[in-house]
DNA sequence: ATGAAAGCGCTAACAT
DNA sequence: ATGTTAGCGCTTTCAT
């Protein structure tokens, strides 16, 4: 079933169809509506891979993550669904796990598939051949960015995020603050460690090392830092955590080794699914604007992607950092009398 | 950049480029080599648009869920993202939000995309036309089916799940069992709800309409819905849940109201998320084989397409139901005195 | 082992 | 307002 089908069961051009189908100003309603009746009746249906191969790209926009289970990747993976759908683009969607040469097979496939645009968090190891072809289609970074893409990103302001927590605690009397974090391999993880360290030289505190942990960012890694943590002979009065991973791993351990939280130990977390503030007692954390950092991705996304048809200048993007606040509910308090 | 740039840079003809580039069998191993890597060199990229057009299908296939957020489905996103990398397609996500036209403008896409196969959570309204489009080609309904679609199934068994739930309240006593959980529109609501009612006939009780409520998806109908229960005049011992996302709301309306769990009333929940563990007394609940149905409907899809490939007759697919298992933690207990 | 040629379904420039 | 024609980049017979 082709257009050209169309065509000789109503005895006009194929072309004619296809101006009828697009919707095409020369053509009369009267045709348009014969055209669309005999597509109907006829199960007609458009090939888009024909379509792409006259015009300069496929409506596809790529998206490729980490991991679709992180609640700051689910929501941008949500907003950026329907903000395609509004916009007639398809969504493809590329799961990494942190590995450059998925990263890499993903973004070759994009651009066979000549996808429109691409949101992407990069892996920290992106390949110079990944960065080569991202070169050649509007990209935009989001959460974290890569020295090798030359493409604006859109991220959390971490390092603000983590220094509020450090600065309230500190003020509450804690002096042996820890920090358990992503790798530093990542560019967001290297900016809330520096959030770490910063505000703790700022309120005249050193980083002890044993108290320090950038490290790794799954559930276990969280888990058994922690639990050293506390194990440890200096243990600390607080800590805070890197992401809503590592977050939930540290409460895993606490709950299993009972300890008084805030009694014991100050705790605050990185992110707010849901579920934070129905934890016993109610998790303190960072909290951040997850669909609002989604949405400025994508808008700066269809910018560029807008301004590539027109053929316009496009004002070069600067790369957007926002701002977390921090929600105290019951899991801060002084430290413990003698500490 | 097309395979014709490569064959003159090289002087051999554009379908010499093809095979080599296809690693077809006819050509010399000194020739493949030098196509690859030319190919290399001029930045050639392939045009999976171009390709479609002399091929059946596109290396593609559509995922349809009403919502990302939801664990059971990014579960399956994740699962069949990892499963399409290694077979080599793409994975195009499409998010319904229930909502049956945005269903139908996806299943078009996907058709005119010449999409490979589809893994469908039907919305409650399928459209014909929606169904009629999926008669040609392969497709697995994941969670819920509707009978519109002539496809198999690959879902939970929650009549089984909520029914142990009942079951084991019952036997500890409690005669007033509540029912929170998703409409009977859906399929898997429907289920689960009979599940209920018919655990409780079991037990020799019969279902009080004021504690029965499958009426919706939302942590919001949850809150309010748990809210009106615990105030209302013969409030309930237990209560059961039909999904996560409706344990979570019950779960916001017993800590803001401050109730006793399990000495006001018995909870059971429906899922497992991580954290249902970390919640004080840690929830009990209806635990899902997550990523083994995944993989079940990831593997049917895959077979259809297969046999369909081969020519092959494809003994007719069944659907499949897997069991769930009640995990008991703290929040059950004999009914209060006196109840 | 390689080349020549046809054609997949569509859009668009150029007629009329 | 509609028709004619020429490709888009690729795979695939059919020759050689």
């Amino acid at each position: 079933m082709t257009i050209k089908h169309i065509a000789s069961a109503l005895g006009v051009s194929h072309s004619t169809v296809s101006r009828a189908l697009n919707d095409h100003s020369h053509i009369s309603a009267d045709m348009k509506e014969r055209v669309r009746r005999t597509a109907m009746e006829l199960g007609y249906v458009a090939h888009a891979g024909a379509r792409t191969l006259r015009q300069a790209h496929a409506r596809l926009i790529g998206m490729l993550v980490p991991d679709v289970m992180n609640q700051l990747f689910a929501v941008m993976i949500k907003v950026l669904a329907a903000r395609c759908a509004r916009a007639g683009y398809q969504l493809v969607l590329c799961v990494t796990e942190d590995d450059p040469e998925a990263e890499l097979r993903h973004v070759e496939a994009l651009r066979e598939s000549r996808a429109t645009g691409l949101i992407v968090v990069p892996t920290p190891g992106v390949l110079s051949k990944t960065a080569l072809l991202m070169a050649a289609m509007p990209v935009v970074q989001f959460s974290r960015s890569h020295p090798a893409i030359a493409a604006p990103s859109v991220a959390i302001d971490g390092a603000r995020g983590i220094a509020n927590a450090v600065r309230h605690l500190a003020d509450l009397g804690h002096r042996r603050i820890a920090y358990v974090g992503l790798s530093t391999a990542l560019s967001n993880g290297a900016a809330r460690a520096d959030g770490f360290t910063g505000a703790l030289a700022q309120r005249g505190l050193k980083v002890e090392p044993a108290l320090f942990h950038p490290g790794g960012g799954t559930i276990e890694y969280a888990r058994s830092t922690t639990a050293a943590l506390l194990r440890g002979a200096r243990a600390p009065t607080a800590i805070v955590y890197g992401s809503a991973d590592l977050t939930e791993g540290g409460l895993e351990s606490l709950r299993r080794e009972d300890v008084d939280v805030p009694g014991h130990v100050s705790i605050i977390g990185f992110g707010d699914p849901g579920w934070f503030k129905l934890m016993t007692p109610g998790l303190s954390t960072v909290g951040l604007s997850l669909s609002e950092s989604a949405e400025a991705a994508i808008s700066m996304l269809l910018r560029q992607i807008e301004a590539r048809e027109t053929g316009s200048p496009l004002e070069p993007q600067t790369s957007l950092e926002l701002e977390p606040f921090l929600i105290l509910r019951e899991t801060t308090a002084p430290p413990r009398a003698g500490d």
